[in-house]
DNA sequence: TTGTGTTTTACGACCTCC
DNA sequence: GGAGGTCGTAAAACACAA
């Protein structure tokens, strides 16, 4: 699809994925901490965390918030639903299909099959607009370029934020290790990936508060049902403790971790 | 074409942790 | 004190209706 696109149009020069073999990450050096966040196994979809290249051990991290299906919906409608709100940035597992062989991706050969295909009358709108988008000026030549300099801000190329969405799809804090291999396959700058992910985070917070908001609304003009065991879920809440740090972990703490884990 | 709303980069302020 | 976190915001880039 868009992926494909992408990754067909750049193949030339972008080869690899994030997780490409160059890179070649030991399970030991990329480590995640899921006991501190117990929310984050919401965000891995099963079969990603045997992910060799992530040294996950599948199956062990369990979520506390049931199905979390709908956590993923930023994420893509998921194989069978062929509607996609407006407007929703989506990565359908499709998305990762075309071009990446099975398993040398982030997703596993199970996500990678039943491409369906893009509807002829589909809507200009759609969750991977973004993916195609042509003729944005290129922002990894030199960095990106701040208030300071001579523009504002770069757009990101559709290689560059898919990268750094699959980075994020497979965690949300992403490590010193990562950030600065991330940052120069990409060609962003360490702190561009800081940023992109802060912005991303808090993107994801301002979507689950939404639908927390609607959910609330629903629920209000429903019959009243006392509420499920946070029915958000995932880094949304955790983070979405707008109010205040102090409840948290740091992720700061949590970054470093990672970084010294055995 | 244009006006308007939304999304995307980037930053500063402030906080926590080591 | 430094690094990285959230939160709020600015402004460019973008999508879309009129």
């Amino acid at each position: 699809m868009y992926v494909g696109y992408l990754l067909d149009k750049e193949a030339n020069m972008y080869s690899n994925s994030v997780r490409h073999p160059s890179l070649n990450l030991n399970p030991q050096n990329y480590v995640p901490t899921p006991p501190q966040y117990s929310d984050f196994a919401s965000y891995h979809v099963p079969g990603i965390n045997s992910d060799p290249h992530h040294g996950q051990p599948g199956g062990t991290w369990s979520s506390p918030y049931g199905p979390t299906r709908e956590d993923w919906h930023t994420y893509g409608p998921g194989p069978a639903s062929s509607t996609t709100a407006a407007g929703q940035i989506g990565f359908s597992p499709a998305d990762f299909n075309p071009v990446q062989p099975p398993g040398s991706g982030l997703f596993p050969p199970a996500m990678n099959n039943s491409v369906p295909q893009l509807s002829p009358n589909a809507q200009r709108r759609n969750p991977y607009e973004w993916m195609r988008r042509t003729g944005v000026p290129n922002a990894n030549t030199q960095g990106g370029k701040t208030r300071t300099k001579d523009k504002y801000r770069v757009v990101y190329t559709d290689h560059q934020r898919l990268e750094l969405e699959k980075e994020f799809h497979y965690s949300r804090y992403i490590t010193i290790r990562r950030k600065a291999e991330l940052a120069a396959t990409l060609n962003l700058t360490e702190r561009q990936v800081k940023i992109w992910f802060q912005n991303r985070r808090a993107k994801e917070r301002k979507v689950n508060k939404k639908k927390m908001q609607q959910q609330t609304q629903q629920a209000s003009t429903t019959t009243p049902t006392p509420p499920s065991v946070s029915t958000t879920g995932g880094i949304g809440n955790m983070c979405s403790s707008s109010t205040s740090n102090s409840n948290l972990v740091s992720p700061s703490t949590m970054t470093i971790k990672e970084e010294y884990m055995p």
